[in-house]
DNA sequence: CTGCCACTTCAAGCCGACTTGAGGTCAAGC
DNA sequence: GCTTGACCTCAAGTCGGCTTGAAGTGGCAG
């Protein structure tokens, strides 16, 4: 099995050095051991990161996906939690598909307040409600700063 | 026109008075006038309020909300820039789409280790590249910690 | 053998959107 | 007229997910 030096692990899962450290100390990957100082990772690693990404872009947070695969080495993921989290996800959609609809009616409707169409008002009444779920969602990760 | 008191504004828009006071303060919303020290304010803040809604669901900034509807009184938005967000916010809606499904299917596979299953190594592969997206996105408002 | 430089650790900083706390003011009800 | 408590201000704290910086280590090319 292929043996990856951390720089190789960091091209290769497009994240930064920093935060592949970053999710060892969080439990959410391991090397398989050190040479010298240097962390030497398996190529499994990059399957696990694929699957941190996947919880990520699904609204896990880092902590919910530690005690999500940390007992042994295999996910061992909870079902329910998955079918919950993807339930939400679907709402989020739904939302998110209305307040697209209301975007692109207050930009294609010519009215001189858009506080006078009563479509506008009504996108508007639904997104003030949904604001106040306490649905915590999916947000991508903030663009990467790219080192010079 | 109903003057309101930041109680009733907090109450009528479910947001705490303390978040009131910050949109003011970031150029959000603005009272009529104070009535000795406190703020008073017209009845169309609430729509305001919910087009701060509106705005945060579809992912803006409350600096950007603020740049947009600072200049006068009345919104005043580029309609381009809502387009873009609708835009972004389609693609975010498919990206969640295809995490979503790969939830269930990990939720619903019976293979011993999902990662020996073409399917799920597909999508997450999708969820790999779309993390890497730089669309910042929609995240519904925490838990509103309801005082006691 | 030496020097370079990619790696290491650890603590501190940053961002956005608020919340919290201390200490102060003042309109209104008794 | 006094008390009450809802409001005020301002500074600091919180949370998650990283990044940054200083200071150190050590593998490997020359």
């Amino acid at each position: 099995m292929r043996e990856l030096d951390i720089a190789e692990v960091a091209q290769r899962s497009g994240l930064a050095a920093s935060t592949l450290r970053y999710y060892e100390e969080k439990g959410l990957i391991a090397s398989i051991g050190r040479h010298g100082l240097r962390r030497v990772f398996g190529a499994e690693v990059l399957d696990r990161l694929a699957l941190v990404a996947l919880g990520r872009a699904a609204g896990f947070s880092l902590e919910e996906m530690a005690r999500m695969f940390a007992p042994d080495g295999r996910p061992r993921i909870d079902r329910g939690a998955l079918a919950g989290k993807a339930d939400e996800l679907d709402r989020t959609i739904r939302r998110l598909g209305a307040v697209s609809r209301g975007l692109r009616h207050a930009a294609a409707c010519k009215a001189p307040s858009h506080m006078e169409c009563p479509t506008f008002r009504r996108i508007l009444k639904a997104a003030a409600a949904g604001a106040l779920e306490e649905t915590r969602q999916a947000k991508t990760p903030r663009p990467r700063r790219v080192p010079a």
